[in-house]
DNA sequence: TTGCGAAACGGAGGCTGCCTCCGCTAAGGT
DNA sequence: ACCTTAGCGGAGGCAGCCTCCGTTTCGCAA
């Protein structure tokens, strides 16, 4: 199954070989240089990586935002189809293996999302394709009595993203503040 | 009373007359920049606000996150005395009360806290600060079995910052999710 | 009040990176 | 093979970061 990331992902691809070429070599120096130097890195050093001119690179990606939100989207693209393997697991443990997932997702992309200008359509689009697939898992818990019926699933996307993408003294901190939350996303007993 | 992020922010301060004038002003003009243009805001655009040459405010603040991180101290010396008029309450809306007033902080603080190196030891001074403001507090609330044991108020400092300096769809998302994380935060009951 | 030492000043200049534009190259279709 | 045009690289203009140096001015002691 093609996602609707992917298809986003397939239409920014110029036509011509060579152009298909630089771009995906684009895409790879830009993962990696983010990784390594921050959202700031240079487009000078991206372009030097990827072995093309900073014109292809402008030509590719007219802005900044541009790159960086085309790199969220390949990202994107890879994590969408997992909610699909959870429905064979019970409502309250399939929405909570989701959310750890997307937990580590979103903590591994804090990087990026620095550096994407929040109106974006992209990341609108995005947000789009991950509220499509943990929707079905969020109402799954909620009609089973398990998760608070007043969360949206916008919400819950909200609120693990802001938690995962923290900064931690240490992993045992980490868990348990995404414990925390995942607490306060529970029906009350 | 005064606190130690008064303290710290009295030290940088130089001990001439005029070079004091310029180190207040430089500290307006910075506040005043990022609020309006965010962390990047320019250096250049900064020391012209302020009405001094470039040299003077390297000469005060030799790095970019120096500038960032005194800012941030100085809205720090503001808030940490909150925590000692909530001594009336009952523990758990004491706390809460501190956590509520602790977030507003922290969503206005994001920008500062987004250009400041996390292992800053003025970073680190600063959640001192705010532990020893809100440690009594917790501690009052723990020992009343209205709050989780298992946490410290490095966790809930983490978690309740990690959630306020979050971008929302619109105030009451933010209400929402708040709420939800300090939920988290209840004795199971 | 005056004189002195040094703290503090402003901004020119070197450097880097962002971004545009243009002459040249080469991919792809007929 | 030829032609059209998509795509190329990098020089050059600009802004901002940052340093350095000649000049000014503050504060203290006599």
């Amino acid at each position: 199954m093609i996602s609707s990331a992917q298809q986003l992902l397939g239409e920014r691809r110029p036509a011509r070989a060579d152009a298909r070429r630089n771009f995906d070599a684009l895409l790879t120096a830009a993962r990696d240089a983010f990784a390594d130097d921050g959202i700031d890195a240079s487009l000078e050093d991206i372009a030097r990586r990827a072995e093309v001119g900073i014109g292809t690179l402008y030509r590719n990606f007219p802005t900044r935002d541009a790159l960086v939100e085309t790199v969220y989207l390949g990202e994107v693209a890879a994590i969408a189809g997992y909610a699909d393997d959870l429905g064979g697991l019970e409502p309250f443990p399939a929405f909570v293996a989701w959310l750890q997932r997307y937990a580590a997702f979103a903590a591994t992309k804090r990087v990026l999302l620095d550096g994407i200008n929040r109106d974006s359509p992209t990341l609108g689009a995005c947000r789009g394709v991950l509220f499509d697939a943990g929707e079905p898992l969020l109402q799954r818990a909620q009609r089973a009595g398990a998760v608070r019926a007043d969360v949206t699933i916008e919400d819950t996307v909200r609120l693990i993203s802001s938690v995962a993408g923290a900064v931690y003294a240490d992993p045992a901190q980490r868990e348990r503040i995404i414990g925390v939350a995942v607490d306060g996303l529970r029906a009350s007993a």
